[in-house]
DNA sequence: ACAGCCTATTTGAACGATCATATCGTTGTA
DNA sequence: TACAACGATATGATCGTTCAAATAGGCTGT
């Protein structure tokens, strides 16, 4: 049997193809009893519009675009795995599908947008990783593209709550505040900041973010906070820095050093684990919860990916002429969301809590 | 200025449509002379064929389907990111796009080949974790669907490498068993191994060559072949799990543990640091070569993900009716790739290597 | 000189949907 | 009663490409 088409379900039907269209596309056009009969042969003959029919006509593909970047060192990566995975899902849910290109840099992902554009008609991208002065965003909004970046605009003029494009993020800011406040709240009075070079955006809001929390409570006063000048390291990614950088924190007093990323967290474990015997254990903060965090007992700043895949299809599909146009409420276009300072006692690799395996 | 269509470009050079289809298709039809001027008019008018219009027409899509697994641990799942990155980048080296669908399981996994294949003319699948009675393997073959698996046909009956269908897959039992020979050159007498329970294909080879391994050289008598049996340990995969299954494994007397993944060697590591001072530490190989590993100098299987992506993708699209057909010979159906043994100086988060950060 | 056969190119039809517009029958209103 | 307005359905054209078959012209061979 040939695969069913509009105009074979019509013949079968004895009505025309535009009913049948209507019948999907705008049900309220079509009479209530014809209507039924339509979708019980539907039913019945399996048949599913062609998307490359559809896509020619309109020029629409219900396909959004997502770039694999060049992952990072695989520990902060992982969760770019979730996201991935959450982003699909949600895209499903609505009826879209998702493609993934690779690029190897900003420029080549302009390039790619370009391709994409024309040769498979994307509805949309997902940006991820934004930065200051992304070439990306400024393209995309030139050229009305639609698309939700997971990153606030990180740029100096201007609030991002006013921003002209959509984004989701997570206020990492607040995140490592809250985890400066609780080593604070622990007893420690020197606080270290082990994170990336200024400039990243990202980065930089962590590190204020430990700022804010420092001049909260008992170390508001002017002399811890010059001193929380030695205690902030700025350094590139990766275990083997966090273990350099977490030492010369130790070396200039600190007893709890907050971090920018999982993998800097990782290495200063490491650094910490060989100090000299009888050395109180200087207390760790990771970021982004990864599994490995988990595992070794690594108190970390966990970020809802779940929840920012979910609003970013939802705001990106909205207003792209989505099915249940009209019906659903507008998503907000701007969204920070809340970051969550997961303690763990740190048995780093000591006793492994019982926690039920997957 | 409007798109540029084959129509527009032929009315532009006083030729027909066909013969511009033809330059991009079938150059070798067109005189060189007539080619040329085409292939000129093109690179200027940046003409770009729509997908859309070629798949209706074609039924081909130029589009991988590859689902999104619901994620392990996120230790051992990280290498599903490199895995999904490298296949991105070869299949667009060839003019392929990915499209990435979620799948809850494997039933849903052929509900979303289903619907893919009728709405977006899917030219191709990717499969990952092949296991035994594959039922998704069992539903394309009956159809004539193209695809190609990461990880090979787990049948008892019949050779692999005979297989209906393409696949690659990594020699894991040659890694386990390499990594069990390298502890034995070490001195290790009584070396267990920790894995998932059997039936998983994957787990099982991982198994065997372990046993192989230990069969060889200096151990190679009936005593501790039995003895064996009860160094090995099977259970569910997990940090946790690993803690307890080695605390067993030391408990029997082991002094060197193989470990199916990285996530139970992690936990392996854990519960070991834990012995009374005094006792040597056992030492312990993961599966993976995971980040984590690396960064804590642990000792672990390596797969080639990057090669076993490009062989997919080469596989899978030779035979679609690629443009460069009949010229590029035919890629091998069934690929078995060695893994690597990565042996690390056990500094488990004491000394950090000195490695350049990404 | 003409059939026959290449090579290079053109033409008509089709892929399966949606858009814009037309038709039909019914109802409401002047 | 005539005519406008409306709801429901039907028709023609179109999106941009490829397939299949047709055409035009040049060359060969007898």
């Amino acid at each position: 049997m040939a695969k069913a088409t509009l105009v074979s379900l019509a013949n079968a039907l004895g009505v025309s193809r535009q009913t049948i269209s209507n019948a999907i596309n705008a049900p309220e056009r079509v009479k209530p009893e014809t209507l039924a009969r339509v979708q019980r042969a539907i039913a019945e003959a399996g048949y599913r519009p062609s998307a490359a029919a559809r896509q020619l006509r309109t020029r629409r593909s219900m396909n959004l675009g997502i770039r694999m970047i060049p992952g990072a060192d695989g520990i902060n990566g992982s969760i770019y795995d979730r996201f991935l995975h959450s982003l699909a899902e949600a895209a499903q849910e609505r009826g879209y599908r998702l493609t993934l290109f690779y690029a190897a840099s900003d420029a080549d992902e302009i390039e790619q947008y370009d391709q994409l554009l024309d040769v498979a008609d994307l509805d949309g991208f997902v940006l991820t990783g934004t930065h200051r002065d992304d070439e990306r965003t400024a393209w995309l909004l030139e050229r009305g593209v639609p698309f939700a970046a997971f990153g606030r605009p990180w740029s100096d003029d201007g609030d991002p709550f006013a921003s002209a494009h959509a984004w989701v993020d997570v206020d990492g800011g607040a995140g490592t505040e809250e985890a400066t406040r609780a080593l604070m709240a622990q007893g420690h009075r020197r606080i270290g900041f082990l994170g990336w070079p200024t400039g990243s955006g990202v980065g930089d809001d962590r590190r204020a973010g430990w700022r804010r929390g420092l001049s909260h409570g008992p170390l508001a006063d002017d002399a811890s906070r010059a001193a929380a000048g030695e205690l902030d390291i700025q350094t590139e990614d990766g275990v083997a820095r966090g273990a350099d950088g977490a030492a010369r924190l130790v070396g200039a007093g600190a007893t709890a050093v907050v971090c920018a990323s999982d993998s800097l967290a990782l290495g200063a474990l490491a650094a910490l684990r060989s100090l000299p015997p009888g050395t109180p254990p200087p207390a760790v903060v990771g970021f982004d919860d990864t599994p490995v965090a988990a595992a070794i007992g690594l108190s970390s700043v966990a970020q809802p990916i779940e929840s920012v895949a979910r609003q970013i299809i939802a705001v990106l599909t909205h207003g792209l002429g989505g099915r249940d146009d009209g019906t659903t409420p507008e998503p907000p276009r701007h969204v920070l969301l809340p970051a969550a300072f997961v303690e763990r006692t740190p048995h780093a690799l000591g006793a492994v809590p019982a926690a039920p395996s997957p």
